[in-house]
DNA sequence: CGAGTGACGGACCGATCGGTCCGATCCTAG
DNA sequence: CTAGGATCGGACCGATCGGTCCGTCACTCG
């Protein structure tokens, strides 16, 4: 017939936007800013989301996504138990010290749109939810009690917190070393 | 003369302000719903305002004398010494268990607003930096290290980040706990 | 080659934003 | 009582928001 579709537009235009979502907030970001950085007009841009929440939408997955691979590649190359735990917490801390971290998109996002039940924070919640769980399970496999990984999480937390502050890179040692004092008591 | 000005009308326009601000972010809450809420004219606001900026502002410095305040307050009822260092968690513990609590104020408006160094993100980063070294000096008085200050504060991010989460009440409790453990080293 | 589709760029829309201004009203000082 | 400032309610402004639509070009396949 005629020009083929490109294929992967969908993903390329997600992983355009990804950044400006994540370095200015969701907010901040206008849909002429959106099509400027993709280099694609409105029309591609609204054929593949319906609207903006969409897009937010997929920018959350796709950041989701991207952290589930990264926390379980650091997991498969470190040991049981409760090194496992503390393997987790450093990935997170490798990048917080990362420049350009400006903590974790997920709970960015809520801080942003804080009552709205709409579809990103749908993405948000149940993303947080599975990350809680995958910290309690680590943390039940390597022995710990469910105490424990309550400590655990509020560690991540802060972590997640302090992030983007000028001693970002200082806490991220403080919070590794710490979750490795939390976990020695088992 | 005539009709002399109401004194106080622009502490009442902060404090009526301040939980819009809180509950729903400060870009989510507009000027007309500000002029609603405070049940004044526009005049009256941007007479006593200069712009929506400086009214943050002062929200900001309100929710920061009232947050110093109340850690003062706390510090006074607690004894000397690693007892106000869980004295001061204690009360952020407290605030984090009441409903509508959704987090450190400061720490909000700097995700809503990450690049910008304007007159509100001047005050949260004040304060921020001032409740650091509180805790930093609580912990120098108790005898801790500044290794021990950099865990509390961790603890207490943590802390704020859990606000709003079905869980806060109890991770409340589990930071209070963690930090009793970590002082008790001394 | 020519038809038809994919995509671009931008004009355009209604709504809403922060902010300004104006007439009407109320209250108090003289 | 009267005059004048404080305050109110709302019309109004330009800018910008998310979203729609259209004209044009590019490319590809019959």
């Amino acid at each position: 017939m005629a020009r083929t579709a490109t294929p992967g537009t969908r993903a390329r235009i997600v992983s355009t936007v990804a950044p400006l979502f994540y370095s200015q907030g969701v907010r901040a970001v206008g849909m002429a800013q959106i099509v400027a950085a993709a280099g694609c007009g409105k029309n591609l841009l609204y054929s593949h989301f319906p609207g903006k929440n969409e897009l937010v939408a997929a920018y959350l997955s796709l950041v989701s996504a991207e952290r589930d691979r990264s926390a379980e590649r650091a997991l498969a190359a470190a040991g049981e138990g409760r090194e496992a735990v503390v393997a987790l917490v450093a990935e997170i801390a490798d990048r917080v010290r990362e420049p350009g971290f400006r903590g974790c998109a997920m709970r960015n996002y809520l801080t942003e749109f804080p009552a709205e039940d709409d579809v990103p924070g749908r993405v948000a919640r149940e993303y947080l939810a599975s990350s809680r769980a995958r910290v309690d399970e680590l943390v039940r496999v390597a022995g710990g009690s469910p105490g424990l990984a309550d400590r655990v999480w509020l560690v991540i937390e802060g972590l997640y917190a302090v992030a983007g502050r000028p001693d970002a890179a200082q806490q991220a040692e403080v919070a590794v070393a710490l979750v490795k004092e939390l976990v020695a008591t088992l």
